[in-house]
DNA sequence: TGACACCTATGACAGATGTCATATATTAGT
DNA sequence: ACTAATATATGACATCTGTCATAGGTGTCA
């Protein structure tokens, strides 16, 4: 298997990579306008990201009139994955037992949710 | 409520915070030697992380003979809690669900284990 | 065709990170 | 008291991060 080694993302970018993948494209502009309320930076910054993470091997772009337009450029699953068991790793030595635990006792989900997981991980 | 807002933790910060937990107090040493044997650092790196949690305000430590005797700050859960919903924040919007999903269908965790996760959520 | 609106490119910059080499302090023996 | 072993303190340094100001390119429409 490939193991590809892109370079870690940041917190910022980690943030913004996935306002991409929720419309599968994305100008910056259109990234710039899905960001929370809360958290407000300028149009260039949205920019610099989205280059950055380009660099990284996230993301791809191709022109559209004078915009850029940028795309997944690795597989969602894949990226969220290794996001996910590197917390894991570093949090719990590699176990992810403890994390379920701590989502289901203080995250608001219901036993309903979690009975939903049941056979999830099926492996075809 | 005080929400002590702490500075966020590095990655390498938050690898090193859980060894210091996982025995109440440790000493740089045996931080050091707790290690994954594929994260070879040195000793004085090891003592730097440790003097920056503590900056941080994760850490606190007391002199025992010539070392420093590392221990909490802060609650593990909280510290945890923030973590995890940082990721969930940045990776999700928020939504916890979609991690519980990936966890449950990517982590070797069997229909077992998401049973006994049933009831935790229960607050008393 | 000019002016405007809208883009990206450049590069700047302070602060955070990851890692150490060294210098200095302390302690337990002998 | 000296020394070897072991600790912390200093501070260095290349990168990476988060953010942006500003310069320069380009499509559009009157």
């Amino acid at each position: 298997m490939a193991r590809s080694k892109r370079p870690a993302m940041s917190p910022a970018e980690t943030e913004v990579l996935p306002l991409v993948w929720q419309s599968q494209e994305a100008t910056v502009q259109q990234v710039h306008e899905a960001l929370p309320s809360n958290r407000k930076v300028t149009y260039v910054t949205i920019a610099t990201l989205l280059r950055r993470l380009e660099e990284k091997g996230y993301l791809r772009h191709h022109a559209r009139g004078k915009a850029f337009v940028y795309g997944p450029a690795a597989k969602k699953e894949d990226v969220i994955r290794r996001t996910i068991s590197d917390l894991v790793e570093r949090l719990f030595g590699g176990n992810p037992v403890p994390l379920m635990q701590h989502l289901a006792q203080h995250s608001g989900i219901s036993d309903e949710d979690i009975e939903r997981l049941k056979g999830l991980g099926k492996k075809k």
